[in-house]
RNA sequence: GCUGAGGUAGCCUAGCCUGGUAGGGCGCCGGUCUUGAAAACCGGUGGCGUCAGCCACGGGAGUUCGAAUCUCCCCCUCAGCGCCA
């Protein structure tokens, strides 16, 4: 949610930066905004001049009863009448402000200036490149295939028992999952960060606060029966675990590591990667997230950048990162960095990792501030997050890019200590596991 | 799931029976004093506002001129019991 003191002091600037993202409706919605909260503030005064009078008259008739002498006619007559007025009014003040709130929820957050345009993911802007991609002297297969044909996943009896997009991974690659976690997390704690094992459901109410409404829609899982829903994403619950508090800006930034499963309904196309673990509607992933002053949201969206770009680079994996335009951004960002692997049997890049810095947007709708408690002057902090692994598309481009003609693939020197000191990925049937 | 107790400012708590518009403590901020600090004392402390004021006691509805207080509905938390990895 934008600031509303912003929009009235400067609805210029807001009116220019909903511009860039050339859809015409934002800009309308932002006039709209302006018109009904013009009207509330009209309601609001004449309601609280009423609310005073109602206060004045109540007290006058207080000092009455308290003395024993009987109110004056007009004044007991006028605390009568005045409370249908009120109600009257503040009916309409309360479903102004209702109105205003919901067209100020539909805007979408202000852009960064470095933020190109762009219709869809085509417009985004590589910023840079690492890594040289290598030709395989063999023909390689999909990762699914790999996976299914080595004996490390389960797609079909998956399918039958949960449906199209859940997988069982057995074996090295049930290893190599938790591998990558632990080694994203090890690293993360090392740079300060808090490990964090989350609830996966939230209540609807919290879950507002950090996501929008089309989401629960198409995204969330809801439980039957119960006001929760399954997280999308560890960021969620994270960014939930201070709603409603006052940061001490001593304490920040606050840099939190969560660990988690996500879970996703839609999953989007399919094709090459029918089978697999790209696109699921279930994965790990460890998350970074930070709560920081605003002056300091720059600095951490590049220092969580290259806190990925690194995990990646120790994984060998080739990779570059784009600056994602406005048609592919969401309306929850200011500025959004994907990093994206290469894929060497697609011969493609591919999201792997998605580095956001929220700035104000989700903290006030949170609800969340930062400052002295008890002390004037509390700002609203800004909020960031970053992809460190999901586990799921980091093993597709291992397995596409680790293996041998004999199926066995190699595991990244990092991930080694993590894999029982193991060099490859072996079949299941062959060692018994 | 059952029974009971609760939800008051950043935190703790009084007020609820008996309706009159939220008091105290801690913390924090500022001031006085001091070489400096502590102590002491004074003032402040959330949200909205067109800067008159208004709102805020978990949420909503009702009764009333007036509700933290009375009535109803709902939510949440804790404790004990039950169930349980």
């Amino acid at each position: 949610m934008l600031d509303i003191d912003l929009i009235r002091q400067d609805p210029r600037h807001v009116e220019e930066n909903l511009e860039r993202r050339r859809h015409p409706p934002y800009v309308a919605l932002l006039k709209q905004a302006l018109e009904v909260d013009t009207e509330w503030r009209r309601l609001h005064g004449e309601a609280d001049r009423l609310r005073a009078q109602r206060n004045r008259l109540s007290q006058a008739l207080a000092r009455a009863h308290k003395s024993g002498t009987p109110p004056p006619e007009e004044v007991s007559r006028e605390a009568r009448e005045l409370p249908a007025q009120i109600e009257a009014l503040e009916l309409r003040e309360k479903e102004t402000a209702r109105v205003r709130d919901d067209l100020l929820r539909r805007l979408p957050n202000l852009l960064d200036p470095s933020v190109p345009f762009g219709t869809d993911d085509t417009g985004n802007v590589e910023v840079s490149r690492w890594g040289e991609p290598v030709e395989p002297g063999f023909p390689l297969r999909s990762h699914g295939d790999l996976a299914e044909a080595m004996g490390w996943a389960e797609f079909g009896q998956a399918r039958d028992v949960s449906g199209a997009g859940f997988y069982y991974l057995l074996g090295d690659l049930a290893l190599l999952d938790l591998a990558l976690q632990r080694f994203a997390v090890d690293r993360l704690v090392q740079k300060g960060f808090v490990p964090v094992v989350p609830p996966y459901m939230l209540r609807r109410e919290p879950y507002e606060g950090v996501t929008d409404l089309a989401d629960f829609e198409k995204v969330m899982y809801r439980v039957e029966g119960e006001d929760l829903y399954l997280i999308a994403t560890s960021e969620h619950p994270l960014a939930a675990l201070y709603r409603g508090k006052i940061l001490e800006e001593t304490s920040l930034p606050i840099r939190l590591a969560g660990i988690s499963q996500n879970f996703r309904r839609e999953i989007g196309g399919h094709g090459v990667d029918q089978k697999g673990i790209f696109r699921v509607h279930q994965f790990s992933k460890v998350e970074q997230f930070v709560f920081c002053a605003p002056e300091d949201s720059p600095k951490v969206h590049e220092e969580l950048r290259a806190n990925a770009e690194e995990f990646f680079r120790a994984l060998e994996i080739p990779y570059r990162v784009v600056n994602v335009c406005t048609g592919d951004l969401g309306v929850v960002a200011a500025k959004k960095y994907d990093i994206e692997a290469w894929f060497p049997r697609q011969k493609a890049y591919r999201e792997v990792v998605s580095c956001s810095n929220c700035t104000d947007y989700q903290a006030r709708r949170l609800g969340i501030r930062m400052g002295k408690a008890g002390k004037p002057g509390k700002r609203v902090p800004h909020t960031l997050n970053s992809t460190e692994v999901a586990t799921s598309r980091a093993m597709a481009v291992i397995l596409e890019g680790g293996q041998a003609p004999d199926g066995t693939v190699r595991i990244p020197r990092v991930l080694i200590p993590y894999m029982g000191g193991r060099e490859r990925l072996e079949p299941r049937n062959e060692i018994g596991r």
